[in-house]
DNA sequence: TCTGGGGTCCTAGGACCC
DNA sequence: TCTGGGGTCCTAGGACCC
């Protein structure tokens, strides 16, 4: 072992993204509960809310309510429709500030990343000057907000992020992990969700700092082996998982829900052509060509079921997508007797495109 | 007054091969 | 009549995240 020096991370979380771009594009809204929809097509306020912003929230406006609860819980809000492409571009001016700051990032989502900072800085008061920079080149540069957690590992870094917002700053050293993590709720360790949180809370377990207290042992019989081994080390605030820059997606898919339930094959061939030819658009775009195909199907009592096809070799044009994703769902319309609600395709197995030899090549 | 869309990672069972 | 063990790939589904 050459060296005992922690390393340092900062995790960089946009407050409220997509409501706080909307506030930035029209600034009349600001101030007013904001709450952005992705409305279903179905018709009227028929969709979920994405996200909301803090005045929107204080009204128990939050991301995946019914549009039409948010709406009664308060008419006069602002309600948008998702804008993506406005989302991404403001995220791609975000992105590049932090990664002027560190020697490596990686971009988790459209509105949080991790960065490593080790060897830039020699210990967490650098650490905190350097967040405090990026904040302020954002806020400067680009007009929004952000939340950023300093910690010895992503883990850490991620639930300090979380722990002061909008705006806000949180460094944990090294030393304070455990008074940091005791107090915390079980749900707030990023992994744990509803199920993890509600088995735990059968054996008595609400905190952080009460699931440290439990054995590996009584974890790996409970979760298994893979979750229970990490609910252990996750819990004493442990993750060796490294900063590392991501090349591009592993998976790419479409998804949306029909005009009205159906099994009807030939308007399920419709909507899958329509989203093959999305799909395709976004793997030409990565010059990427995939290997398996997958349909999805979701019912109308809301269970998700896929059918996949892996290919004897890759492919990367339009017509593969297509026809492989209908003749899947032809096998699922016959196998299941089930109402389709929403349905979506995806290719997976990505890998570069090599792309095509030309005589000039040789 | 029902319930979006885009992802990642893990597990378990079966097929297949040596 | 009895017939192992391991590795890898594929499929389906679950949990989780934003």
């Amino acid at each position: 072992m050459s060296t005992n020096n922690p390393r340092i991370i900062l995790h960089v979380d946009m407050d409220y993204f997509f409501a706080q771009c909307e506030e930035r594009e029209h600034p009349e809204i600001k101030g007013k509960p904001v709450v952005i929809c992705v409305y279903s097509g179905r018709g009227g306020d028929s969709g979920a809310v994405s996200t909301s912003n803090y005045e929107a929230r204080k009204f128990g406006i939050k991301a995946g309510i019914p549009i039409s609860r948010a709406k009664k819980l308060k008419p006069d809000a602002i309600f948008l429709p998702v804008n993506m492409e406005l989302y991404r571009s403001i995220s791609d001016e975000v992105m590049e500030i932090v990664r002027g700051h560190c020697a490596t990032l990686e971009q988790e989502s459209v509105d949080e990343a991790f960065c490593d900072i080790t060897g830039r800085v020699s210990d967490f008061d650098e650490a905190k000057s350097v967040a405090l920079r990026i904040k302020e080149e954002i806020r400067q540069k680009v007009g929004l907000t952000c939340s950023v957690g300093a910690a010895p590992n992503k883990l850490i870094a991620k639930i300090a992020s979380d722990f002061q917002k909008p705006d806000g700053l949180t460094v944990v050293k090294p030393g304070e992990i455990l008074q940091f993590m005791a107090p915390l709720k079980i749900t707030d360790l990023t992994g744990v969700g509803k199920k993890t949180g509600e088995r735990l809370n059968e054996l008595g377990v609400k905190t952080i700092g009460e699931l440290s207290k439990l054995s590996a042992d009584e974890l790996v019989h409970e979760f298994g082996q893979a979750k229970g081994v990490w609910l252990k080390q996750a819990s004493q605030g442990i993750d060796d998982s490294p900063v590392v820059e991501r090349e591009g997606t592993e998976q790419i898919g479409r998804i949306t829900t029909l005009k009205e339930d159906t099994r009807d094959l030939n308007l399920i061939y419709e909507v899958i052509n329509k989203l093959s030819d999305e799909v395709y658009m976004k793997l030409e775009a990565r010059k990427l060509s995939f290997k398996s195909v997958t349909f999805v199907a979701i019912s109308n009592d809301f269970k998700t079921r896929t059918k996949t096809h892996t290919l004897g070799a890759p492919a990367k044009d339009q017509e593969t997508i297509k026809a492989t994703a209908r003749e899947l769902a032809t096998a699922f319309i016959a196998e299941y007797p089930l109402s389709l609600r929403r349905v979506g395709v995806r290719v997976a197995n990505l890998v570069e495109d090599k792309g095509q030899r030309t005589l000039g090549e040789f």
